[in-house]
DNA sequence: ATTCATAATTATTGATGCAAAATATTCCCA
DNA sequence: TGGGAATATTTTGCATCAATAATTATGAAT
């Protein structure tokens, strides 16, 4: 009784989340089988929620089940991760644009601020990330649609199956911060096009980096 | 045994389909509660796999899980049709843009048949409805981008929830049809950009169309 | 008479058990 | 000794059963 939930979920949720970080961490490796035994009895559960959340995972792309050969962790390629890579882009440039023309005055502000914590948080690169992964997030929120944002949280999910993930390289910090202050100058003066251009653009940086 | 499928499906799979389709056909209207018993014991089956079934339509957004509460068919509102339509259109002449980039001539000769097909379908719509959704999956194929596919088709299950979902609208037919030859012109020219922008604008004018 | 509390019914959620299928192992025969 | 068939084991998939939580209905008290 550490944790008193607030918002009760359900076992299959809880037991969905604990894999994700399973997969993530690399316990479960990419092309691996999933025990269910095992992981039931390790968890001190029956197979009935684990397998309700493979189904779960399965849908996000995280697992992959084969008919009567159950789960395997998702194998993603380099054709993979790079297709998931530009439906982010095109997905969170759009949004961008969106907000660049949809936002309230307060919206842009609040942009305008965790701009500010981006260019102050260096060189403390951990904090760069932290800050920087909660502006897209942001944007994508302000963009208020509740479809977009479950697709992009399910490909940034898949993109963290991949042991050189990360969206943002180490050696691209002061790029990325560059775009970052061209990004902001664009959603400040209102400008879609050149907003939705310049995020593309970021995320093609971003994308050649790590290639 | 009437139909002896060479890829077996599993049981909640199989499920799931026929729960889709009385779901586009309404006859689980959206809001409406799924009565889990009455279901089960209408197949004939436990509610293991139908409750398996029930999470795999959750995943796609076209039944919500509540807690405690079951499973209720997804109401989408104007809002929610309204933003599946700008991603649909967004990754549809994202992939359309693609395809004019990277096909091979055999792609595009296919294409311009299904095309030819299109003009030779009127005046019968069933047939032009038909070929027309083999034209924009056979697009979305060739753009070979799985995630992208899979986004697409979740999204147009969404879509048929509602029940003026037509992506095409009958009295549109002939401005369809204009449109799917411009959108076949820039193909043909390998003209990227431009494909992207009409394959945009056909969307565009549908959405009108249709609110 | 109305409201709050308690009990009962109903439905979801989780556990256990069983059967079918797939894989691995062993044994027999060439 | 090597290959193939038969058997055994493992594991998925489905069904049944039990328990927990929520809603509704009923009763009592103000």
């Amino acid at each position: 009784m550490s944790a008193l939930s607030l918002a009760p979920r359900a076992l299959y949720e809880e037991v969905a989340e604990l894999l994700r970080q399973r997969i993530f961490s690399r316990e479960l490796e990419p092309g691996s089988w999933i025990d269910e035994l095992k992981i039931a009895e390790e968890y001190g559960i029956s197979r009935t929620p684990l397998r309700e959340a493979l189904k779960v995972l399965a849908a996000e792309g995280l697992v992959t089940m084969k008919v009567r050969r159950g789960a395997y962790v998702t194998e993603v390629s380099d054709k993979d991760l790079s297709d998931v890579y530009h439906l982010l882009a095109l997905l969170e440039s759009d949004a961008a644009a969106v907000v660049a023309q949809q936002a309230t005055d307060a919206d842009l502000d609040e942009l305008k601020g965790m701009h500010a914590e981006l260019e102050a948080a260096l060189p403390d690169r951990d904090r760069f990330f932290a800050v920087n992964e909660r502006f897209h997030m942001r944007v994508l929120e302000m963009a208020s649609n509740r479809w977009r944002e479950q697709m992009v949280a399910d490909l940034r999910k898949v993109m963290k199956l991949n042991r050189h993930n990360s969206l943002l390289k180490t050696g691209r910090i002061d790029d990325s911060l560059a775009e970052h202050r061209a990004i902001m100058a664009a959603l400040l003066a209102r400008n879609a096009p050149l907003t939705q251009q310049r995020m593309q653009e970021h995320f093609q940086n971003g994308r050649e980096a790590a290639g």
